[in-house]
DNA sequence: AGAATTCTTGACTAAATGGTCAAATTGGAG
DNA sequence: CTCCAATTTGACCATTTAGTCAAGAATTCT
């Protein structure tokens, strides 16, 4: 939300030299990591700073504070986070647009579950930082969409389905891969970690939500 | 896992008092609401002694540390949260059991959700507390079920689904409803408030779900 | 090279936090 | 009512934590 852009109308703040790419990069990733276990009030500067190989001075010296750090490794997420949506197309298949939002999801799940992890400890601490951001372009973003799918519905190239909560088990079933993963390794045991663990799952999670929207007979 | 048990052999710890139980239910009900927020680190003694309208030497006589108000919370969490799947019944109809089961998790996600949202936190954290009866007895439960799912799709009186993904489908779209009721409400606004929301969601979860393992043809 | 700037860090501070303790108050059994 | 155990709390302590600062080290620019 703000450090790096020249807020001044005069031309301050100088350029971002080459170090600050650096640290700020490394900083950012750490901070991922942390934040994405324990949240923002269960986290430390001191945990990110050891995380990041740099002393907490130092790490101080790119992000002023704690919040700025939050808010920076947030707002680079929330971007990966809309994309997939976004890309689902009304001119579409259906079935192949859902299709590809899931794998996509999946994907993002398995790839980047720090960043899953992440978004979930700020809803469940109410999301007081990311809440204006629910409330625009999620929201519009959501109702733009849920349009898209109620009209294929109404032209019979999917089964009746409340569009939202359409959406909404899709964020929760490829989500789940992510958050709660400690819980599906305890249950699978060493089975997640089989090369064919994922299509396995893209297979199941695809057949069941699919299957609840295939256009029947 | 301690405190108010007679764990010695010789008659020790007397019985538990009128205002011993009194207070340790407001201390866990408080307990329950600080912590489903922000997780077990990012909570305070104080905020829970400031919920449960007592001092924090008071709190801490009834519960010596932090962890034990954390365990003794969880531990009466999970004896809810394994309920319904216990519940689920070989001998009955596949659908209905699944229905049941279903409806069941809503409830419990629309009536306690901070008792979701406490087991999402403790499971985002890495289950440092619930790891143990991660890997015993929900194993042991998930194992069990997924049997008896699996015997009812090769009876052919569900479609071929991977049980143990069925299940944490069915978990992630119910319990979604609980831990991200922030992120719905900030897209669906003051509907969810209305009457009639919960049996719509029950409605949309039933026909995703069950319309994906449904016996076809 | 030499000056200016950027980067790094040890030492520090104030506030927050988990937990203790002795003394005061209250509740309950007889 | 009386006495003993249970309960409550103000004051306090040690540690953790977010954030500061001045001074030293490294980089960049000319």
């Amino acid at each position: 939300m703000d450090a790096k852009v020249d807020t001044a109308g005069d031309g301050e703040d100088r350029r971002e030299t080459r170090i600050q790419a650096i640290n700020r990069e490394i900083i950012l990733e750490a901070a991922l990591e942390v934040f994405s276990v324990n949240g923002f009030r269960g986290s430390t500067v001191d945990q990110i700073a050891a995380r990041a190989a740099m002393s907490k001075p130092n790490l101080l010296y790119y992000f002023r504070r704690k919040q700025d750090i939050y808010r920076a490794v947030l707002e680079r997420t929330l971007a990966d986070w809309l994309a997939p949506l976004e890309a689902m197309d009304a001119s579409g298949d259906p079935v192949e647009e859902l299709r590809r939002y899931i794998t996509e999801k999946l994907r993002m799940s398995a790839e980047k579950p720090a960043a899953s992890r992440l978004f979930a400890n700020e809803i469940l601490a109410g999301a007081p930082v990311v809440r204006p951001f629910l409330e625009t372009r999620l929201k519009a973003l959501v109702t733009e969409k849920a349009a898209i799918i109620r009209d294929w519905v109404s032209e019979g190239r999917l089964a009746p389905v409340d569009p939202y909560h359409l959406i909404f088990a899709i964020w929760a079933t490829t989500q789940h891969y992510a958050d709660f993963d400690v819980q599906i390794r305890a249950i699978l045991g060493s089975q997640v970690d089989r090369p064919g663990f994922r299509d396995q799952t893209a297979q199941a999670v695809l057949s069941i939500v699919l299957g609840g929207v295939r256009p029947r007979g």
